[in-house]
DNA sequence: TGCCAGGCCCTCTTTAGGGCCTT
């Protein structure tokens, strides 16, 4: 089996931009050990400015559920213990990558871990999806969901669970024996048009 | 006041542009 820890992760945020000004609001994770969710993180977080109507709308995340949430540094300095020594995996991870570098910064800590992305192997796997959204992906592979979208921790379990299911379906139609993290990460970045010959090499190579 | 991303990926590409994804 996958015998490597990953937490999935998801943010939501004020919007798209830490460089700009936006911060997290939001962090859910959950932490995967041979392919099985066995932990859970949770929690708001006050970003000390308001959101907008259309963040409120989106999320579900009001100002005034914020302004009684734990502050960022309180919450990040949970979530650090939280992915302490896992490999991270987030669903357009470019985007989580960026918040989550950017508020550990704000409290003087670096990720050390390397990141993953869902999307960029879903794009491989699953090239006749309808669309690469988690939302679609989640229903073209007929996922076990909450119902609940554009939550962090939500986001994170859905997530989770289309990992869990790439990992099978590399397993089943390809005969892998392991899906290492590496190979994960090697396959986001093999051009479309490899991907084929990529998966038969590695599992020739593993045979 | 006004500003407002960035990485991937395709194509009628590479001296570029636009759609997809994330909030």
């Amino acid at each position: 089996m996958g015998n490597y820890s990953v937490v999935v992760l998801d943010f939501e945020t004020t919007g798209l931009s830490p460089d700009g000004g936006d911060r997290a609001i939001e962090i859910g994770a959950v932490l995967l050990q041979d392919n099985r969710i066995v932990d859970r993180f949770q929690s708001l977080m006050n970003p000390e400015m308001r959101v907008n109507s259309f963040i409120s709308e989106y999320t579900g995340i009001t100002n005034a559920m914020l302004a009684s949430a734990p502050s960022t540094s309180e919450a990040m300095e949970k979530f650090a213990k939280f992915m302490a020594g896992h490999h991270l995996v987030a669903h357009n991870a470019s985007f989580d990558r960026r918040f989550l570098d950017a508020e550990l910064l704000r409290i003087n800590k670096r990720r050390q871990q390397d990141f993953a992305c869902s999307m960029l192997v879903a794009r491989r796997l699953y090239p006749d999806a309808p669309s690469h959204r988690l939302e679609t992906l989640v229903r073209y592979k007929n996922l076990v969901t909450s119902g609940v979208y554009h939550r962090a921790l939500a986001d994170a379990e859905m997530t989770a669970h289309l990992w869990i299911s790439m990992v099978i379906d590399l397993k089943e139609d390809f005969q892998f024996r392991q899906v290492p993290f590496a190979l994960m990460q090697q396959l986001a970045k093999v051009p479309k048009a490899a991907v084929p010959t990529f998966l038969r090499k590695v599992a020739a190579e593993q045979g």
